[in-house]
This record gives C-alpha cells, sequence and structure tokens, in this order.
DNA sequence: GCGTATATGTACTGATTGGTACAAAAGGAG
DNA sequence: CTCCTTTTGTACCAATCAGTACATATACGC
C-alpha cells in the first residue's frame, strides 16, 4: 500500500558515497548530494534520516564494495607474498588520485563522531584479523617462519596499508608506489 | 608611524594552527579563529589575508615545529638505525589521539587546492631527500649494504611515517605502534 | 601637543548551511 | 472508482558562514 519510492535507494547511496568520498563530510552539501542521487530534500530525509546517518550509511556501503575485496583476496588458499602483492597494487592503481574513503574519515570525521569511530575501528579490527589469519596459515603452509608474531606482522600490514593509501592521494604515481612493494613485504623473509 | 599591532602575529598564528589542526579546515569557523587567537576579525584579515591564507600560513608553521625535528634528528653523525627509530618513537608519541596536520591536510585540502598540493608536494619531497641522504651516508659508514638503493629505501620509510600517523589517529595506542619499529627498520638489514 | 596612518571594535552584509511544513501527486487495497 | 498511506515538489526556516564598512581608539613622527 501507498506510494512507492520513484528511486533506487541503493544507486541513490552510492551515488551519495561518491560524493562524499571525493569532497569529505563537512564540504559537501545538501545540494551537492541530492543532485548527484537525483533525488530532492525531503526524500533524501525521508529514506536515510539526516547527513551524518547518510555519511555513515555511506561508509559502509564504501567498505562494502572495497575493503572486502581485500580481504576475500586473502583467502586463498596458497602463495600469500602474490594474494598480498596482487591485493596492494590493486589498492595503489585504483585509489590514485581519489584516495581512500576510509582514511579520509579517520582525518576528517572519526576524532569527532563517536559512532564513526567505532565503525572504523571495528573494520580496522577485522582487517588486521584477516591478515593475522593469513599469516598464521601460510606459516602452517611453510610459506612463512613460525618464529615470526601473525598479530605483530598484521598490524604492520594494516599500517602499510593506510600509509600506502596517504602516499597515493599526495602524489606518488602508481607506478612509484609498486617499486615499494618488494621492500614491504621483505620482512615476512 | 602609525598604530601597532596589539597581538604577537606569531602567537596568534600558532593558536589558529591548532584549531586547524584539531578540527580541520572546514570544520573551523571565523569565530573559532578569532576566538582561539584572542583577535577580532577585521585584525585578522588586515594580519593574515583571509581563512585560506591564514590555513596556508599555519601549515607552513607547523611544519617548521614538527617536521623539521625529525628530518634534524636524521643529520646526527652515527647510528641511523638508533636516529630512526627515536625520531619515529617520538612522532608516535606526540601524534598519539591529534594526528598528524599534514595527512589532515593530505586528505581534505589537497585534492581540490593547488597551493595547499604544491606545499604538501614540495614538503614530502624535502622529507624523502632527507632519509635519502641519511641513508647514503650510513652506506659510507658501513651501517647498510651498499647494494640497497637510498631513494627507494626513503620512499618506503616516508610512506611508514604516514601509516603510522594515520594509525596513531585512529586507535591504534602508542605502545602498539612502537613494536612495529623494529619489524620496520627490519629492511634496512 | 598635533596630525596622520594604522589597528581595533561593533555591527552588519548577502550567501549558504542543514533541516522541515505543507500541499499536491501517486499508486495499491477494498 | 474511492480511500488512505506515503512520496514528492516547492518554498520556507533559523542559524551560521566568510568577509567587510565605518567609526573610534591608539601610538609614532614631527
Amino acid at each position: 500500500m501507498a506510494r512507492p519510492l520513484k528511486f533506487d535507494p541503493q544507486v541513490a547511496l552510492e551515488n551519495a558515497m561518491n560524493v562524499f568520498w571525493r569532497q569529505g563530510y563537512e564540504a559537501t552539501s545538501l545540494d551537492d548530494l541530492t543532485e548527484a542521487m537525483g533525488i530532492n530534500r525531503p526524500s533524501l530525509y525521508n529514506t536515510f534520516g539526516s547527513k551524518h546517518d547518510l555519511y555513515l550509511a555511506a561508509l559502509k556501503r564504501y567498505r562494502e564494495l572495497y575493503s572486502h575485496q581485500m580481504i576475500a583476496a586473502l583467502e586463498a588458499q596458497s602463495g600469500l607474498r602474490e594474494a598480498l602483492s596482487g591485493a596492494f597494487t590493486a589498492i595503489i592503481r585504483s585509489e590514485t588520485g581519489s584516495g581512500c574513503m576510509m582514511v579520509n574519515t579517520i582525518t576528517e570525521t572519526l576524532p569527532h563522531d563517536d559512532s564513526v569511530a567505532a565503525f572504523i575501528q571495528a573494520a580496522d579490527a577485522e582487517t588486521e584479523t584477516a591478515f593475522a589469519i593469513a599469516i598464521a596459515r601460510a606459516q602452517d603452509r611453510g610459506e612463512i617462519d613460525t618464529d615470526k608474531n601473525p598479530d605483530l606482522l598484521a598490524r604492520y600490514l594494516n599500517m602499510v596499508l593506510q600509509g600506502l593509501r596517504v602516499r597515493s592521494k599526495s602524489g606518488c604515481c602508481s607506478g612509484e608506489l609498486e617499486h615499494l612493494l618488494p621492500i614491504i613485504l621483505s620482512v615476512l623473509d
């Protein structure tokens, strides 16, 4: 019963996500959002609640679309080094110029927004756990020395990932960053 | 001739810097700035030009105060590993919670502000050159294998530094990051 | 002490911000 | 066809934004 939505909320959300990704939270106005989403203001508030709620939803969608790709890549049954090298290369190439929305959020919004901070920290923990599990399994397969601490290496890889993301936004061309991969991964030897 | 300034521009600039550092560019209003600087609006515009000019000046002051510390630490005549370890530890501890203003700027302002982008890229190049020189000298002293490429290692260290800065803002306590230093620096072996 | 050049304080500008009231439109259920 | 629920479009709200006009206060050169 009642009138149905004229637009696809998923599509609208992803359009909003792209604007937030490019411009950040504060620099994005409701006019920017409604124009990109192709809907008007009351529809936005009806479906998404508020600018803040919409941002949080966009951030979650971003993680679904992009971060989970890398976690999936880590679940390959062999060749951790190759999996890491491939996943990192993909991230470097895809984020050159635009950067990473999660990193943008950490610097802009996390310090004064508890719900955003909680989401980011949960996501970081999830990524780090995925790294640690992949490393432990690589140790079982004999790819990596068993005297290395998987949790510590996982924290290292996650930190490096953030560093690559920042550098990919601040001018380093993707080739320059890809040349770093052998050095980055040499800590696994 | 004429009436002198009632305030110290250097002090006022550093107060503005701290607000921008904490809140970012867009989230900082002129009321925030004038209150923190202890001056009123026309004085701000008289001395600093505009909000944008003030931000750029604050960013340059930030680099003078903080980034140059690390470059100076690299000029020690011996013990590159110790110098790096000390400098990285100091950065981790001092930035836990607040983060790094340069990294904040990269994610928020750099993509749509040419003057900011130019400054950041020049600063990054300067830092990387300082790393490369320090590494080359350590090679001369026999501390590091001469078959390693100083420019590549310098780029790696700069990237790691950005990663540490992001992680220090997104929840990792300083102890957890300090434990990464042996791994990070093992690429020099 | 007087004139002059600059800084300060108050009070304002038009534009834009996030958010909403209200009436018209739309479509499914009976 | 009619009712009823929900969406849509327009037009608005108070609050805040960056920036400034103008009159007053202040100190130096003479």
